[in-house]
DNA sequence: TAATAAAAAGAATTTTATTCAGCAAACAAA
DNA sequence: TTTGTTTGCTGAATAAAATTCTTTTTATTA
């Protein structure tokens, strides 16, 4: 399942990243090579799941999701934790599921109209779900940066 | 610079999100429409930032970025809050800031490849920026989900 | 070095993007 | 209501891109 990326596939990952509707003759003008070629490198980024998906950042105030917040659960160890990782992520409006270390188990990043909905997602949703024991909230009060771009370097070793 | 969002663009969104690779023949297809409507509509939707941007997301251990953390940073008050956000955004293995509710200031989502490459960045980066007093760092030992997909409602009233 | 495999180019064909004219519904103002 | 205006859609024409396949080149390795 390894796959070595060389300079080409990193140049490729770093133009998706930045703007995933690129087409694909642009990525090979860019690149210097034919289109055919540059498709088939993408598929098999695709295939190696080095590509994993392309999403449109949506503005979430314009669909009225304006609230943003950062909840740590405890969880009860003795019971299944694996499993109560799983059953957070089915939440919609649960957007990222981390196990974290230390005693919190899991924290969570969770999109809600309103501070009122986020309290009925935690009393419907999160309090029903086995081996939560208690929760603390960080609210966001404003965003600076949300882009979850990571630095593809030029070369891999 | 209002735009009132109908079913149609609710649509567009949800697939966009979904799959920001869809083509816009394909989109007219599923929405039984001319081609040509749906582009105006996407356009517009870019225009209005209702669609912020596309992004490819990359399997972060495939390009060796295999830590993840995040930061809270308490920040001195005096000092110009607004502007350490910026200064925060600015670094690249910061993938979000957010101002955050309390005494803490900032949080920051951070990938680096290693324990080592945080550290260097804490100390390199972090604490070269004015106005930073002290950071409280979270290890994510396993990401369960971590789309940022939002829950796109069927309309809005 | 020859054989084999992998990657790229190039060409042909299908599909899509894009532009634009024309039409109809919705809207606003008189 | 009437008129003029705007908005959003369709449909057609054309340019551009995607996709497939064959050939060629480059790398790999036995």
């Amino acid at each position: 399942m390894e796959y070595k990326l060389d300079e080409i596939d990193l140049k490729i990952l770093r133009m998706m990243q930045d703007n995933a509707r690129i087409n694909n003759s642009e990525l090979a003008r860019e690149l210097g090579m034919a289109p055919s070629a540059v498709l088939e490198r993408v598929k098999k980024l695709e295939q190696k799941e080095v590509l994993l998906a392309y999403h449109a950042r949506v503005n979430p105030t314009a669909i009225d999701q304006k609230m943003l917040s950062f909840i740590f659960i405890k969880v009860d160890e003795i019971i299944g934790d694996e499993e109560t990782g799983k059953l957070l992520a089915e939440i919609p409006e649960v957007l990222e599921v981390h196990d974290i270390a230390g005693d919190d188990g899991y924290m969570i990043k969770v999109r809600t109209s309103d501070s009122l909905a986020l309290v009925s997602l935690m009393r419907n949703s999160l309090s029903k779900i086995q081996g939560v024991i208690s929760t603390r909230t960080i609210i966001v009060l404003q965003t600076v940066k949300e882009d979850n771009k990571l630095i593809i370097p030029e070369k891999l070793d």
